[in-house]
DNA sequence: GATATGATTGTTTCC
DNA sequence: GGAAACAATCATATC
């Protein structure tokens, strides 16, 4: 939607840095090395494309490129309606306010351990495991 | 063998 | 506020 090409453009002129192992790019600091900072939480749009893929693999188990599922899943993505994007974004959002917990709690060691780190709290809360599988029961439905 | 690359959009994060 | 990184995916290519 609009003018959501401003990064693909840069990225697509050769900058993509995959986060994998690729060195994260410029921005490393974080991909320097933290391991226990949580993941940014799939968009609606990954989260659609989730299925999606799966669906895609099924209707072309011969495909070889994950460029081309993007490209289709983008390009169903356009064609979908609000209404049928809710449930993603839906999705989407309680990934988000779950992820606001995980940072959070990754904050709170951070400046509680400061680099030292108090196994005994994480151990009692682990946080996010629990909640996050517990709260992911919500959506079951 | 290990890692980068290919594309997509949205969200987050940093300056 | 804007620009850039990063989130998943996986066969293929390159080193």
């Amino acid at each position: 939607m609009k003018g959501g090409q401003t990064k693909s453009d840069s990225i697509q002129t050769g900058n993509k840095l995959k986060s994998k192992g690729a060195g994260a790019g410029k921005r490393a600091k974080k991909a320097a090395k933290d391991p226990n900072k949580p993941k940014r939480p799939p968009s609606a749009f990954f989260v659609f494309m989730e299925g999606f893929r799966k669906q895609y693999k099924e209707d072309n188990p011969d495909n070889k490129s994950v460029a081309v599922v993007g490209k289709a899943g983008g390009a169903k993505w356009k064609n979908m309606t609000d209404a049928e994007k809710a449930p993603y974004v839906q999705k989407a959002e309680k990934r988000k306010t779950e992820y606001n917990k995980n940072i959070q709690a990754y904050n709170t060691k951070l400046a509680g351990g400061g680099g030292n780190n108090d196994e005994s709290d994480k151990s009692k809360s682990e946080i996010n495991d629990d909640d996050v599988q517990s709260g992911e029961n919500e959506d079951e439905d």
